[in-house]
DNA sequence: CATGAATGAGAATTCATTCAT
DNA sequence: GATGAATGAATTCTCATTCAT
């Protein structure tokens, strides 16, 4: 009746679920979501979910497994050795915001969902400590300044929540692709001369 | 006459409740906290929570309302008029990363909780949103380059951004607050030169 | 609507409720009774149930405990050191068939239900091996015979079960008590003279 | 094709279902079977169970019809006309004991688990009549006391559950057979004498 | 003959919320 | 003012059973 919902290879019916359960998780988040509207808008049974998927837990477990490949995937386009470091950080902040902007739902579960969600926001934790970790290895690898005055672990940090941030208003559809890897960049080299110098670097002007 | 059932002023049951609130929101989530928990933690009936808030989606407006004050407070310590642009963003910063670490769950609650809660994640979009306002004002001020050729809101929200992810790692008890501070700072102003101008600035050393 | 459901003091709901259980659990066993059944003899709401006594293994823990102090109680009055031998144990042996024609509900579910119920069959077992090594002293002491030839323990065994199933049918309501009381204690004492002397006691009479 | 699918014979598949199936039911009970799990030791599909079967109850009445004819065939060896009461009463006994060791399984299927299963209960309570009718019959021969004192019909109940005790513990693996026999046979004959005649059988000694 | 795929119906358990005292 | 008692409405999860291939 609702149509097209019979007997599915089961790598079918897997991506099928998933589909549905990324979309329902993603808009309402893990505890506001039942296992029943996920099977409603997957027009399946209740029980399927769970032949194939056991829990409610693993069923997440596995649209986090799924959407963090496509994720991977997508960000190591981005690492090309044969890069300068400056070509190299921009393709991966603009391959990053692109995957934003055209897997909103991906990025809304694993970095809006899975980060609120106990038993879950362990893994947003590590996989954006891993993360952080190579923006700090790029940056330091780009700076000549004096390396012990720069905490560029937490330098990697603030560049990482920068980024999350304008990735969320990308997912949000209101900024240029563009602009938004323009500023990014921007930030990543420009945050990276002088830190450690305190204060050293003037703004522009000082009005007031 | 049964032990323990005192009969408190109503300002003081009041704040009773929300710091319990608080407290349990702030540690499990909105979703994963009860009524019952929260009544057990402030040492009084559900009954009174109801009587006091009327429903748990009040209850915990009323503990981000109470947050929000807190953290409105704190922040406006920073706003001298008579400081010159750049010490005002330093104090500000200072501040806001100040009540971070001096309140962790106040932080859980409004930015960590809250934005992951259906009917209240619009509650911290408004207040991100006025606060990442008010930023890109202090930028523009602080800045000479043509203003047309800079996206200063979007430049906010990323500065917003890296703030809130180092406020994380505040709030987490791992870093310095004056090293935190500095950076900050740091990237704010610096990451003002040249914005707009694509790319022109170099970075201080291309190694590969 | 249904009449007294009405706000009870928690002792007499607990044993409304276990009243209730234990009814349903006899009728239909642990698996085969559902949560739902017994609050609706209850008259009470499932909530309820869970509320005092958490799970439905937990409630039923609760039934047999209950009845199995009952059982323990009514035993206890048999247990006269005053009396002889013989006669304790056929006080006792008619207190313990009084119990069961008198509680039907609680002899289902303590050795009928429980036994056959994962998780349970072990208490049963437990309070059974008790019972039993009770009957080998009791018939040890009442024996002359060379002990190092008889088996007591599993002459006790066999005496329990015969005990059980004469139980059965007094339970089952058309069986009399003091012909029943005379049965068993005939046996128990029979059972004894000779035992362990292979077959020495020939029957009244061989025809075929 | 897919590898295992073996085209057996009716007769055959039927064992191996049944043989499946009785295992799990003496291992788990009625209830706490699944037919999954029939079908998983069975090593075939659930379909199957279904197609030769129709339905767990039928299934599970199949096994029950099977192990009894096992059980009967076994007991019917006892029965040798030629044999003098004492000596056919001791050879059924053996045999029953002899069974019951070699086929634990059955056993508890037969004894164990229907008896506790709603719908199959009556199957084991309708059987274990007839033997107890048997047994009365058997004793009743054996005596010549005045037949109208004696209730031949409860004795034979209390001697039958004797029997389905010490068969437990043999069926729990830790008794030896002859001496098994041994006792029952004594019990059975023993508590022959005298039965009917209330009290005047002293016990061999009095203390207390 | 055999089975992978699929589901209707129910069972246990939880929780926000409300009364009667 | 304060609470112990009570529940309606979900929610997760299981299982016997049935088709389409």
């Amino acid at each position: 009746m609702a149509g097209g919902t019979k007997r599915l290879p089961r790598a079918v019916r897997e991506q099928q679920m998933l589909d549905a359960a990324v979309t329902v998780f993603a808009e309402n988040g893990f505890r506001d979501t039942s296992m029943d509207s996920i099977a409603a808008k997957a027009e399946i049974s209740k029980p399927m979910l769970y032949l194939y998927y056991g829990s409610k837990d693993e069923l997440f477990a596995a649209c986090i497994e799924r959407e963090s490949s496509k994720f991977m995937d997508a960000m190591s386009i981005g690492f090309n050795p044969a890069l300068r470091q400056r070509d190299q950080a921009r393709t991966v902040i603009k391959e990053f915001l692109r995957f934003v902007d055209e897997n909103q739902e991906s990025w809304r579960v694993l970095y809006r969902v899975a980060v609120g969600t106990t038993n879950f926001s362990d893994l947003v934790t590590t996989s954006r400590k891993r993360i952080t970790e190579m923006v700090a290895v790029l940056i330091k690898r780009g700076t000549t300044v004096d390396a012990d005055d720069i905490d560029f672990e937490l330098t990697a940090v603030a560049l990482v929540g920068a980024g999350e941030a304008v990735a969320d208003r990308i997912s949000e559809g209101d900024v240029d692709l563009e602009t938004a890897t323009d500023l990014l960049v921007g930030i990543t080299w420009r945050g990276l001369k002088g830190v450690g110098t305190h204060g050293n670097v003037e703004p522009a002007a000082e009005n007031t």
